[in-house]
DNA sequence: ATAGATGCAAATGTTTTGCAGGAAA
DNA sequence: TTTCCTGCAAAACATTTGCATCTAT
């Protein structure tokens, strides 16, 4: 099922006009294997194993690529480093500050809110960021 | 009434053991007039009219400052630059995505739901960002 | 054959740091 | 006077770009 994924950005790259490469292919693969909010610093040492000479620009390109695509989406999470998440349906994130953990969580009530301030204020909503920053429950044991 | 929040920023250089001077005043007083979100960069062009010697490392470290003393909050609405939003309470906002504009709403309703998602994931929150990005009422209009 | 892609090195833009001289306490 | 500040230039980062060389189509 990660094949249709793949069959997915192959389609998005003919359309463009642009080609299938080893190198893409490479990094494709190991964003999907990662289940989202990968840096490009981790995917380029990583697939630096199985393309040693690649370079961090082709990361940095490959990447720009998935989210244009749709198929990834560029979050901010630790200020002054890009992730790539795994794009699904909108949903939000818990960040643990200790651990850098991060938790999806997809609530109805989320969306509402977004629409009902969006209405009141006049503003026509066309995405969000809600993040909920604190200590998961492991880092709350090891605190208290 | 800004008189009191000076103080404030007075009370916490010298609990640290550190001065008042001529630069980190001037960065104050324009970061309140400011009313919120500013850049380092545009702080830095306007406070040269008055200090036209001022370093860019002293507008970085003032404001670095102002965000431990507790006054001011760095925000990242644009990415790539580093904005400081004046601390009150907790509160989110709506970006106009074409002419940047901000807009902040506090809605006691956001509050519960961030305390209701943190609970079932067993989080203990601390913080959070709720930030609707869309076009603003000026904006759809020039759109469509 | 031809438009694209790659890898490298150099450039970018933002933020930080080292340091010698200057100023607040 | 002592400790902290400042401004400058240089360093650090993450990210992007120019370019000659390769490669998918």
């Amino acid at each position: 099922m990660e094949t249709t994924v793949k069959v997915k950005f192959w389609e998005f790259l003919r359309e463009q006009g642009l080609r299938q490469t080893a190198q893409r292919e490479a990094i494709l693969d190991l964003f999907l294997d990662s289940g989202g909010h990968i840096s490009p610093e981790s995917l380029f040492n990583t697939v630096k194993r199985a393309h040693p000479h690649i370079g961090y620009s082709t990361v940095y390109r490959t990447l720009k690529l998935l989210a244009q695509s749709g198929l990834a989406q560029e979050v901010h999470f630790h200020e002054d480093q890009t992730l790539y998440d795994r794009k699904s349906e909108q949903h939000d994130h818990l960040v643990c500050v200790r651990c850098g953990r991060v938790v999806e969580f997809q609530f109805e009530s989320v969306e509402r809110l977004q629409s009902e301030i969006a209405r009141q204020q006049g503003f026509l909503p066309q995405r969000r960021k809600f993040e909920i920053y604190g200590l998961c429950r492991e880092c709350q044991q090891r605190t208290a």
